[in-house]
DNA sequence: CGACTGATTGACGAGGTTCAATAAGTGTGG
DNA sequence: CCACACTTATTGAACCTCGTCAATCAGTCG
């Protein structure tokens, strides 16, 4: 894939999906074509890690990733997923510091690095492409702050639930309710900032309740109403 | 204050403190200070309400903001605050979303509202001034992770010793190590993510070990060096 | 001087973490 | 294809941090 023949065309690419890259000039998808450079990553690769400086940002073109800090004693803090459409490294080229996060690939991938020099200029050159992203991170940056108002006031039951919803609305569910993506105990408890113990025990208590199903690490949404009542902690 | 004339000069301004205004050309200082709107807030006084449509972005002038969402039951997370040369409100007017927090004044203050079309016209014509304001949203955005890590993996104590010294570093202390930056208990808790009692039994175990002193609502920091011990978690 | 808001302290209990032991998967190499 | 190693999941029990409730005190503003 590294082969630019065989690399997805972004033209192709933004036209499937919506992205920041969506209705670009012919000139600029020429641009991003010619400079970037394609790849396909396994199960747990690791794209860039905390605290190195990186070199441009990657497009996710398939797979999902997980962006997480590392904490006290090495515990893991997911902070966000990637998923086909969406870009990461943008915060790290735009603050120009060093990563704050690690990036790691948690179901197969394809990502198309896009060198800082030609996502730079597009943001120079193009005053549509750079209000577009920078209404990206703006709303990044509020949906952290709700993320810090939950985790600083909500209880780790409200918060399971939240995730679960989250998680819902980011990937979706199959036929048969299967949320689409497959997580860890730990990666959940590390998203929720709990216990891996915590978060066993609460997921079984919700499927004692009939709000979800359990099939290994298959969560099937069955409630998804009860589970907004109990995130928004409405019923207390 | 609403007349112009007492009104602070932008040029004035922000020759005399940092900020994403510095170092534009004439005709923007122009612009910005034709189209602003001068006025000064005494303690309490809410700029913008969560929730609201914010129809331009406020100058920090003079004085201290507390920005924060309100949670469950109406309790009040901080989530940041603003001092002279700071800008707020703009988030909502980039993500083209209502306010996602709510901005009042902790410590009077002077503040000159810049209506949003001076405010996005000066982005798009001004490559500059543009990337000013991504590095400064990305900079948060690196700093609200950094603190939903923080809030989801360490201890209340941690925490406490932390908000010390981001406010020991964002506000300064004076001659007599006093911090420059008057909070209640409530809003201690509220920005550590706790209850006030919570706070007034760790500040006064941290008064018993001479970490810091306390006189009413004045806070002497006297060992940064073992808050930052603390905070950072390493004597475990 | 009341009325109110903020600060403090103690007692108690619930929610969550940690530790430990065990079971269930998953993958690898011979 | 099985055996062994290793990771992940589950459950129970003990412990502990923190939040809640209640009562008291201090400071402040008309």
């Amino acid at each position: 894939m590294k082969n630019k023949d065989k690399a997805p065309i972004c033209t192709d690419c933004f036209t499937e999906f919506d992205s920041v890259f969506t209705n670009l000039s012919d000139e600029d998808y020429t641009n991003l074509h010619s400079g970037k450079m394609c790849n396909y990553y396994k199960r747990n690769s690791v794209i860039y890690t905390e605290g190195s400086r990186i070199k441009g940002i990657y497009c996710i073109n398939e797979g999902i990733l997980k962006i997480y800090k590392t904490g006290i004693d090495g515990r893991e803090q997911i902070i966000a997923f990637a998923k086909k459409g969406d870009i990461i490294g943008y915060r790290s080229i735009l603050s120009n510091e060093r990563a704050c996060s690690t990036a790691k690939v948690i179901s197969d991938a394809t990502l198309c690095f896009i060198p800082s020099t030609t996502f730079l200029s597009l943001i120079k050159n193009n005053s549509n492409f750079s209000m577009s992203i920078m209404h990206q991170t703006c709303k990044e940056l509020g949906e952290a702050n709700s993320y810090i108002t939950d985790i600083a006031q909500k209880t780790v039951r409200e918060r399971i639930a939240e995730v679960l919803l989250k998680l819902y609305n980011n990937f979706g569910v199959d036929e048969n309710k299967i949320l689409q993506i497959s997580l860890t105990r730990e990666e959940l408890a590390n998203i929720v900032g709990t216990a891996t113990e915590s978060i066993i025990r609460l997921l079984s208590e919700f499927k004692k309740d009939n709000l979800i199903d359990l099939q290994g690490r298959k969560i099937y949404i069955l409630e998804k109403h009860k589970l907004e009542q109990i995130s928004n902690a409405l019923l207390k």
